[in-house]
RNA sequence: GUGGGUGUAGCUCAGUUGGCAGAGCACUGGGUUGUGAUCCCAGGUGUCGCGGGUUCAAGUCCCGUCACUCACCCCA
């Protein structure tokens, strides 16, 4: 087969954003920080799985499940999938190694791309960018109060002010199975459509979060899970507010949201960002109760979250906050003939040496069009270099933010350059 | 998967009843042969998304198709 060009060129998979330059990177970076901090190791988990685990783990009668996992057979005829969510590798993982046969809780953090087969709008790609953490193996409200104050510390870490946390608890299997009969009961009496009909038989919980009119306007009075809480899980959900209150984390309840994902018990959470059109969750998570037994492990509880990074960068952009001013480099050089580029070339070796980011006008550009290069890279100084300065055993500092300029010893120019930098 | 909008220069976009393909920004060079971010001058690039059709003539009208985009659904 002879593979061509497609008219128009190439072009990357529908729906995939590319990000050039650091602002992705810090905005991912930052955003899980504060779970270094609070002890969570990083791990490294494989971008595809097999299929069966997201089948079971996530659950058949999630959509995430039933319609956009990328799945194929690889060249052994094994069906695998490409990654819809972290948390399935996570427990996986940690069942695989026995991780949970040694301290508890497990606690683990990861970041990478997350793939689903979904129509791309706004905020929504084939491929995500997530970050999370998953702390496996302690049920204690103390420990959801830890993870979301991990993910609210992300947040407010980048200067975002525009978002809230939502939460809620979806109660525990003493008393889900009643009032999930309750409700059913409740929406069988509707007027819906056949397809919000058939949600409704799958998985009558995720009716409730429906976002038409004609829909919410009958869900009035619908029976609330936070109303039918077993003792404990009220508990729970109290305790987890207080610590919320004591940690200084702000969140309002919304006894309306739902989970895409099934295994979620008790303590779950959403943050929402209003800036960002149609999708609007940065981020969610919550606790987990029988996933780790449903992989074939112990009957161990969790709880964890994800941080949507390609979202989160959406909002800072909104925003107008994480982004730094920094330049490419902290310093340029401009030389002025072949001489003076031999020489600028290995000075431009000893500043990077040095642990300064350093470039140069490559190119033989005359001195204007090298000058604009150097304005261009951001660089606070730039180095003059001619045939002038080399026979005067000298190198021109020049101060773009200023326009000053200072003739310095050619000897020794790196540590001097260096001083320099740390003066100012 | 469903519905709407948009495809013209690297970017943002104009292009009239069908009649030579345009502007701003950006880029490169020069004004100023040793000085950027201001100013002035000059320069270049287009499969007008792609494929058909109508016409003497299509960026413009018709059909198809693809891509992007927004919303529903769903979700980070």
């Amino acid at each position: 087969m002879s593979a061509s060009v497609p008219p128009g060129g190439f072009a990357a998979p529908k729906g995939i954003p590319e990000y050039v330059g650091p602002e992705f990177t810090t905005v991912r970076d930052t955003l899980i920080r504060e779970a270094d901090r609070a002890g969570y190791a990083h791990i490294e988990l494989p971008v595809f799985e097999d299929t069966a685990l997201y089948a079971r783990g996530v659950g058949e009668s999630t959509d995430v499940v039933s319609k956009e996992m990328y799945s194929f057979d690889d060249r052994g005829g094994r069906s695998v999938t490409l990654r819809p969510e972290g948390t399935a590798g996570v427990v996986r993982s940690v069942i695989e190694h026995g991780l949970d046969k040694g301290g508890l809780p497990v606690k683990l953090r990861y970041d990478g791309p997350f793939f689903r087969y979904e129509r791309p709008q706004a905020g929504r790609f084939r491929q995500l960018q997530q970050v999370g953490v998953e702390a496996i193996g302690v049920d204690d409200p103390a420990l959801d109060a830890e993870v979301l104050a991990v993910a609210d510390a992300g947040f407010r870490a980048l200067g975002l002010r525009g978002y809230r946390l939502e939460i809620t608890s979806l109660g525990d299997a003493t008393t889900r199975p009643q009032y999930r009969t309750e409700l059913t009961r409740f929406l069988e009496k509707l007027d819906l459509d056949e397809a919000t009909r058939e949600r409704a038989r799958i998985n009558p919980l995720r009716v409730l979060d429906d976002k038409r009119p004609e829909v919410r306007a009958q869900l009035d009075g619908a029976p609330l899970m936070v109303d039918h809480l077993s003792d404990e899980a009220a508990a729970h959900h109290a305790a987890v507010k207080r610590h919320l209150d004591d940690l200084g984390v702000a969140y309002v309840e919304n006894p309306w949201m739902v989970r895409g994902l099934d295994y979620y018990t008790k303590t779950t959470f959403e943050f929402v960002h209003d800036g960002l059109g149609s999708q609007s969750g940065i981020g969610g998570g919550g606790r987990y109760d029988g996933l780790m037994a449903e992989l074939g492990g112990q009957a161990l509880s969790g709880v964890g979250f994800g941080l949507g990074v390609d979202r989160t960068l959406l909002a800072c952009r909104v925003e107008e906050a994480g982004h730094d001013a920094a330049g490419r480099v902290e310093v340029f050089g401009v030389p002025l003939g072949d001489a003076a580029k031999d020489r600028l070339v290995g000075i431009v070796g000893a500043l990077r040496r040095a642990g300064i980011r350093a470039d140069l006008a490559y190119g033989n550009r005359g001195l204007k069009g090298a000058m604009k290069a150097a304005d261009r890279s951001g660089a606070r100084f730039a180095l003059v270099l001619g045939d002038r300065d080399l026979e005067a055993g000298e190198i021109q500092l020049k101060d773009l933010a200023d326009g000053s300029q200072a003739a310095i010893a050619l000897d020794g120019a790196a540590a001097a350059v260096d001083r320099a930098l740390q003066d100012g």
